[in-house]
DNA sequence: AATGCCATTCTTGTATACACAAACATTGAC
DNA sequence: GTCAATGTTTGTGTATACAAGAATGGCATT
């Protein structure tokens, strides 16, 4: 537990959400919440403002708190976003490469390497957003690292969704190989061109997602 | 004033940040905050935590909150975020440009023709402003013309300070001309580029930045 | 004279209480 | 029977009070 009980309440509904514990839509009760967590309402609405902040919720005036539901459209428009950042932290890794940064991605990459070969999507799951914080790092830029790993989270239910089309793991591990080759390359321009192919979401891509967003 | 006292209040203090009211490194207090706008200080409190959440202070447990100092090199990094991200506006809007957005750009464009004409840097900073956001618009993607404007805003006192900079005013008015040119042409891998590098500061302007923020 | 410890004060953090607004239901009137 | 108005209940919004922790200053001791 974090040194601020609201804080610590804002970190626990936010990952609530992400986790899809609340859904899109949902209402957030003060005083439950407050229940649920055995503190009194106070923390809770400074949690909830917090989390409106950032975007994940909206809270309107007496009509209480309701999880943002982003929409299908909404999705492609923030990974479109995320490709874009995540190329410009590819071209700036390629750039300023160094031996720590180097030997993470390498580290992340072949465990990627190990959970593809094994089939197992969970794993990969997991592997796969160290690779890409370990790229995030290796751009030596804090700001672009923190604006990537919080878009990151925020899709985070979504690329979950779209490891489990068919034949998605190997495809994806295909692209890191290249990718990892344009950066230690020291090409830039190619790394940026293979992640924003990597992460956005274009054609039929856009479709499993949003078939696997109905389903759900 | 907006229907909440909390949000109002956040609004208020995010202002007094942005135009230097407050400086970087400066104690916010929130009985002091609280007299001065009036009310008590449980808004107070909830507006610092949606501006903790949002990155522009630091709220450290028992210590009190500070406005954030980025220094040089953060805001380094964020105009190279932000250039990125105009890029990809300036290219979606040469992509998806609709007559709407083309008058928007054209009507914006032509304001700031007359403002860098009549040498007025007060004049052209706000012109700029509503040209680089009738791009966003033109995006037609709602997501990144919130993060663009987002950024813009919090990079606002230090694009001023850029302005100030003998012939900037004209530079970057005729790199507007070949961006609006690069849209209406419908190329948009041009306008990307030419936005990048419009926005983004490289070499002597970087020193020109530290130069100005170092004067203040 | 310097350093360490203790106490006091200030500030944040949490909770409770009170007030206001909105929505829904019930009753009365047309 | 239907519509409107009023009252009650629920939930949000604000403020105040109380507690806990951190920092600073003073005093005492070495």
């Amino acid at each position: 537990m974090s040194e601020n009980v609201g804080r610590w309440l804002r970190d626990e509904i936010e990952n609530a959400i992400l986790s899809s514990e609340f859904v899109p839509g949902e209402r957030l009760d003060e005083t439950v919440l407050a229940n649920r967590f055995g503190v009194s309402r106070t923390p809770v609405r400074e949690a909830l403002m917090q989390l409106d902040a950032i975007g994940l919720i909206e809270i309107r005036p007496r009509r209480g708190a309701v999880v943002i539901d982003p929409g299908p459209h909404r999705i492609y428009e923030m990974f479109e976003v995320m490709a874009e950042l995540e190329g410009l932290a590819g071209s700036l890794a390629a750039r300023r490469l160094d031996k720590t940064s180097r030997d993470a991605i390498t580290a992340s990459h072949s465990r990627c390497e190990q959970s593809a070969g094994a089939g197992d999507s969970d794993a990969y799951y997991y592997d796969n957003e160290e690779f890409h914080k370990a790229i995030y790092a290796a751009s030596r830029s804090d700001f672009l690292q923190e604006q990537c790993v919080q878009l990151h989270r925020r899709l985070r239910p979504y690329r979950r969704l779209q490891l489990r089309v068919r034949n998605r793991l190997s495809t994806s591990f295909l692209e890191h190989c290249a990718i990892v080759d344009a950066i230690f390359a020291g090409n830039g321009d190619e790394a940026r061109r293979l992640l924003r192919t990597h992460v956005g979401i274009q054609g039929e891509r856009f479709s499993d997602l949003v078939a696997s967003m109905a389903a759900r």
